[in-house]
DNA sequence: GCATATTTGTCCGTATGTATA
DNA sequence: CTATACATACGGACAAATATG
């Protein structure tokens, strides 16, 4: 198996984007080191990879704390997720022929969700929707990175109240892109991405809006 | 200052990106930390951070060794860069003035630098071009992403002969992109810089081989 | 504002497993 | 196959910074 640093890493990166470790939740090295069973070097590791990922961060001195995406993380994320998901939207035309099936298998698993009223599992394929479009690219860069920025948006969600607003009323938008991409129609389809994440970021800037200002 | 571990990593990136660690050496534990006068476990934090940014390469139980970028790693670079920069130039409408100049001043100091036949420079300018492309998406991340990117493109490039036949064929494509976009025609500068990272990557690449070939 | 307790930052020693000569 | 060298991981130690009463 992997080192025990990448181990502990990916366990506690799971428990932060399931919302077991919540914004703001201080993460000390001797209480967690005991808690999981590694020296507090190797935990130390594990931080210093949690954090390039920006899930947590280290305050100097002071330890090393969930992170709590602020609305500037936001909108930056929807940026960059713009940059790179309408790359491989582009990119349709090189890309084989199962990565477009990753596309329109995501949009259906949305839609199966959505009709039992699960929203987790809805958002769960929402985020592999957009992780496939990101594919296209078919760039271990690229996947890498969306990887990341998707898991802090996951994170940034955990603290808001109801995953079904936040989700359904984007899931037919999620349908329109995959069959325009299906219809070969990459320039509609790029156009209908981009005021798909713009209102995207919108409603996620109003989620956060609402539960800051009454804090 | 920040902490240790950062201090190591930057020093340590600085030294592998201006060729006085090259590629495949091996960075061990036990004499790099007396050399740098730091421990193994300060010294092995500082390894993860390098690790992220693909400068080093971390083999288990054997070491972490200078990064040695292959053909797909040049070709997957350039397919980001052309993804991260050319959503710059299509935000070039929303960017602030300055970060238009940045762009042309960057030109205008590979353009000097070129003069006195001083590649390095140029080199160094040309970097510098593409950094402020990005930063025309004003998104702090595209600006890591990017920094990141076009550090381990150097990397790649220290092992390559002769800097000049790198980077005096584009140039002038730099000039010529960045008129375009003081002109506002942000499509034609789109297509044009497509083309030009192509190229670029074509070239890197047959420089690349012509030294992988012959070793 | 001060004294104290807690926690991080850093280093060292060491036992174990793994790769290589 | 043995021996050596090294990475891995742990635990202990102490200074420095921070939080607490």
């Amino acid at each position: 198996m992997a080192n025990t640093a990448q181990r502990t890493a990916d366990l506690l990166r799971e428990r932060i984007t399931q919302g077991a470790l919540t914004p703001g939740t201080r993460l000390s090295e001797e209480a967690l080191g005991v808690a999981m069973g590694v020296s507090r070097n190797t935990l130390r590791e594990a931080f210093r990879l949690l954090a390039h990922g920006r899930l947590v961060e280290h305050e100097p001195n002071r330890g090393v704390f969930v992170r709590r995406p602020s609305a500037a993380d936001i909108a930056d994320i929807y940026a960059v997720r713009t940059a790179l998901e309408t790359a491989g939207v582009r990119a349709l035309a090189a890309a084989p022929a199962g990565h477009l099936r990753a596309v329109t298998d995501a949009v259906a698993d949305a839609e199966a969700c959505a009709e039992i009223a699960d929203w987790a599992g809805a958002g769960t394929a929402d985020l592999r929707f957009h992780q496939a479009l990101g594919a296209l690219s078919c760039s271990p860069r690229i996947d890498t990175y969306l990887a990341g920025l998707l898991a802090e948006l996951r994170l940034a969600f955990v603290t808001m109240p109801s995953q079904q607003l936040l989700h359904e009323p984007f899931l037919h938008r999620n349908r329109t892109i995959a069959d325009l991409l299906t219809a070969g129609r990459t320039a509609d389809a790029e156009d209908e991405l981009h005021r798909y994440l713009q209102d995207a970021c919108r409603t996620v800037l109003g989620t956060l809006q609402l539960q800051e200002g009454p804090r």
